[in-house]
RNA sequence: GCGGGUAUGGCGGAAUUGGCAGACGCGCUAGAUUCAGGUUCUAGUGGGGGCAACUUCGUGAAGGUUCAAGUCCUUUUACCCGCACCA
């Protein structure tokens, strides 16, 4: 058969169309198996090939899945709210509403060239109506339950995108959508109280199977750490300052104590305090530093003594100086820390650097050079003296401080609430309103969809403000509680509120009543199998776990988990080695692809260019091999002689067969698809199979290269479609060879191989290895000290 | 700085529990087919030495454990990723 690519894909992707064969059945009586891809944001660039990487691995075993006979939920769908495509908009005056339909529609096209097995009933676009209205219904779920609220603090502001970012969008201090530099700005803006769920996020992490390293990215993304509390008191007042430290052991050494610049404390006690001009100029200086300046200044300490104002070590009763400097924050802990310079590096440098007193009380190093942060003996240090263990110093310290009321063990976490808003267009509107008489009152459940205003001008305001706030007849409202006049909140929701849940609407996507079934929720969920990048770890990963989580906790899901697995791939590098990207000019466009080589050639050679996990870069040499492979694949129709089995490859595809079954489990696309090769070199070398053969191998095939496959199935005889036509199973007893070689080396170096029975014993081993003629002739004359026997593996023969 | 990972031919990459290093593919060499290019087929292909059978070295580097190490232990170098003044 000739491998003619372009009529076939055309024939297959339209048969499946019209047969349904990839929509997932709503009979809940048979098995199921829900395997989930991040939902694409459709730019305007395009597909890229990474996209069809991060498709392919599940891809495959979706495919698998059906042959096996589960009922499989493979959707897609489109995350298509977000500041590109609004951005695009403006630049085209085309409305973001036409830009996002035109690249959904180009991003079907290309996904369907491809093959993708998704279920087209199922697509979820974020920016639909009877999409968004229950993202919106969440949220307002949420803020019934005291889970959302306003507050006005230092925030990431990126001043190109004119939008607030979480701290999750500004990792790095780079603004997540731009890459250009953040800065920090005071600012009254919406948080979901994600820090709530901190504790829950991390213990869920002990039951679900996600590869260690993602476990570990989010462990130390919500980085709980554990410590005390304790409060020292102000000089001359019956007030205190209390500050967060994970080293109470420490508190003899503790010399003086910083607090953030912008510590509430300053202003509290701004008429005793004596340089209050100095701490506002270091507090202005502080403002205008962005993020990036301040992670560059590490190692240079600056802060100013605030003068008029200490505090009392509640451990030994000293009078200790308080400083303001940036290298403590507000955002974590009180704000405040008590500062011990012998075992802290950041206290040394502060106190080297303001010539403040350093005192040991840990014995191990030599305070003259460096902070100590080893374990050791305490010294001057009452009654903690002595003690040789850090936990049973911290232990003491805890009970003193419990006893004199002063202080207490304490639990701590990195992660900071969700600033939840953008002051954009193209998002979901916040349903909430606020009544000058009833403060912010939701946006009745019955009244949504709140719908998103369609306007001309949606160019973000100067000073920060969404373009909503523009249109009078949006803002101006009734008060859903006492009738009054009020005003409509005019922020978006951020670009990751969509995908937040998407995966429970694929359940059941054209639900009215609710956001998807509980008939549905409860045979689909949790998601089996989901895949995607890595950067979406301490994003979207968190994000759709809480929302999960608290949609669990008030009884809307049946699991409090969302994702039973989470695997990742790796990127797609450009031929140059480097990543791939528009300015580089090296991206690889997956239409060519398809164009030149089909649609099986570069779904096959995506997943035999190395590890799925791994980065690899692209290579055209090495995709004609795989389209070499595929054209001998074509080329064994004519290779096929009655059926039954032929003795002599009869083993090679039963141990093909259990290979590729068993690698596909494991993400090994690569070794599946070299075993596959394999095994078609050996039918090439035998010049002919059975039909019932070549079936096998064709639905072996089929996963990978389904076009191919479904024709090959066809020319078989077979009236059914290969896509939901029975996996291969294969016989274990057929895998093993009667007779292996084996090994023999002399001194661990190997001299010859023999062939012996496959379950030969230790002494007709050796006996055959001693026998072979070369083996032999190394021995003459010499002792022989061990002998050891691998069966299957290796013979070893000591000898003197 | 902290946490995690990687290192194997000319290239991408394979190697259950330690057991024939380099599967599979690319590339390359020679030959056949072809008017020619391409395609396809056959043989070969880690380095050094040898006409050859063979021999010796070889998994970033240096040590070690073992009959046997890519794999285990110690030390070390380079690169990649994540977080980053987290008290």
């Amino acid at each position: 058969m000739k491998y003619n690519y372009t009529d076939i894909e055309k024939k297959w992707q339209a048969r499946w169309e019209e047969e349904g064969v990839f929509h997932a059945s709503d009979d809940h009586s048979k098995p199921k198996f829900y395997g989930l891809v991040e939902f694409p944001y459709p730019s305007g660039a395009g597909m890229h090939v990474g996209h069809i990487k991060a498709y392919s691995g599940l891809e495959v075993i979706s495919r698998k899945r059906r042959m096996e006979g589960y009922n499989v939920l493979f959707p897609i769908g489109f995350d298509a709210y977000g500041l590109p495509t609004e951005n695009y908009a403006i630049k085209t005056g085309i409305h973001p509403r036409k830009v996002t339909d035109m690249n959904i529609e180009k991003f079907t096209a290309q996904l369907k060239r491809v093959g993708f097995s998704f279920d087209w009933d199922r697509v979820v676009d974020t920016t639909e109506e009877d999409y968004y209205k229950w993202t919106q219904w969440i949220f307002r779920r949420m803020f019934d339950e005291g889970l959302v609220f306003r507050a006005k603090t230092l925030v990431n502001y990126c001043p190109h995108c004119k939008v607030v970012l979480s701290n999750e969008d500004s990792q790095g201090g780079k603004c997540d959508i731009c890459h250009n530099d953040i800065v920090q700005k005071s600012k009254d803006v919406w948080y979901l109280r994600i820090t709530e769920y901190a504790d829950k996020l991390l213990q869920g992490l002990d039951k679900v199977d996600y590869l260690p390293n993602i476990k570990l990215q989010q462990e130390n993304w919500i980085g709980r750490s554990e410590g005390a509390f304790a409060n020292f008191q102000i000089s001359g007042q019956d007030d205190f300052l209390r500050i967060y430290t994970t080293r109470p052991d420490t508190m003899f050494g503790v010399t003086f104590m910083v607090i953030a610049p912008e510590h509430p404390v300053i202003d509290k006690y701004r008429d005793s305090i004596t340089n209050m001009d100095a701490l506002e100029a270091y507090r202005a200086e502080c403002a205008k530093k962005t993020e990036f300046e301040r992670t560059q200044l590490v190692k240079d300490k600056t802060g100013v003594k605030i003068e008029g104002f200490s505090v009392i070590n509640p451990a030994n009763g000293k009078e200790i100086p308080v400083y303001i400097s940036d290298y403590v924050m507000m955002g974590y802990g009180t704000g405040a820390i008590m500062a011990v310079p012998a075992h802290d590096e950041r206290d040394y440098d502060f106190a080297r650097k303001f010539g403040i007193d350093i005192i040991e009380v840990i014995r191990g190093g030599d305070i003259a050079e460096a902070a100590y942060t080893g374990d050791g003996e305490m010294v001057n240090s009452a009654f903690l003296d002595g003690i040789t263990t850090k936990a049973e110093a911290i232990a003491k310290m805890i009970e003193f401080l419990s006893a004199k009321g002063v202080g207490e063990r304490g639990v701590q976490f990195k992660m900071k609430d969700w600033a939840f808003n953008r002051q954009r267009y193209w998002g979901e509107p916040i349903p909430i309103v606020h009544c000058p008489k009833c403060g912010m009152v939701g946006v009745p459940y019955e009244e949504l969809p709140l719908r998103l205003p369609d306007m001309e001008n949606f160019a973000p305001g100067e000073g920060g403000e969404s373009p909503l706030a523009k249109i009078e007849s949006f803002v101006n409202c009734t008060c859903p509680k006492c009738g009054g006049p009020a005003k409509r909140e005019t922020d978006t929701m951020p670009q990751w509120a969509g995908s937040s849940w998407y995966f429970l609407r694929y359940c059941d996507p054209h639900n009215t009543e609710a956001f998807a079934s509980k008939e549905a929720l409860d045979y689909w969920m949790p998601v089996d199998w989901y895949n995607g990048g890595m950067e979406h770890v301490t994003r979207h990963l968190i994000y759709s776990r809480f929302w999960h989580r608290f949609l669990y906790d008030i009884g809307e899901v049946p699991v409090d988990e969302p994702y039973a697995k989470r695997t990742a791939q790796g990127l797609i590098l450009g031929p140059d080695g480097e990543k791939m990207s528009k300015s580089k000019g090296n991206v690889v466009d997956p239409n060519d692809v398809v164009n030149e080589y089909g649609a099986d050639v570069l779904r096959v050679y995506i997943l035999f260019m190395g590890d799925y996990a791994s980065a690899a870069p692209w290579s055209e040499s090495s995709m004609k091999g795989c389209k070499r492979f595929l054209e001998r694949v074509a080329g064994l129709t004519d290779l096929v002689k009655g059926t039954g089995e032929t003795e002599a490859i009869t083993s090679l595809f039963h141990k093909t067969v259990k290979k590729v079954t068993g690698d596909i489990e494991d993400m090994k696309f690569n070794t599946a698809i070299a075993a596959m090769m394999t095994l078609i070199n050996g039918i090439y070398e035998h010049g002919s199979l059975t039909k019932d053969e070549l079936g096998v191998f064709v639905r072996l095939l089929c996963p990978f290269a389904p076009h191919l496959s479904e024709e090959m199935w066809e020319t078989l005889g077979n009236k059914t479609l290969c896509a939901v036509a029975p996996w291969p199973t294969w016989d274990e007893a057929k895998t093993v060879d009667a007779t292996v070689e084996i090994a023999v080396q002399i001194c661990g170096k190997l001299k010859s191989t023999i062939r012996i029975a496959a379950d030969a014993g230790k002494d007709d081993a050796l006996a055959a290895a001693r026998a072979d003629e070369r083996i032999a002739a190394l021995l003459e004359g010499k002792t022989i000290v061990k002998e050891i026997y691998v069966p299957g593996k290796i013979v070893n023969i000591v000898a003197k």
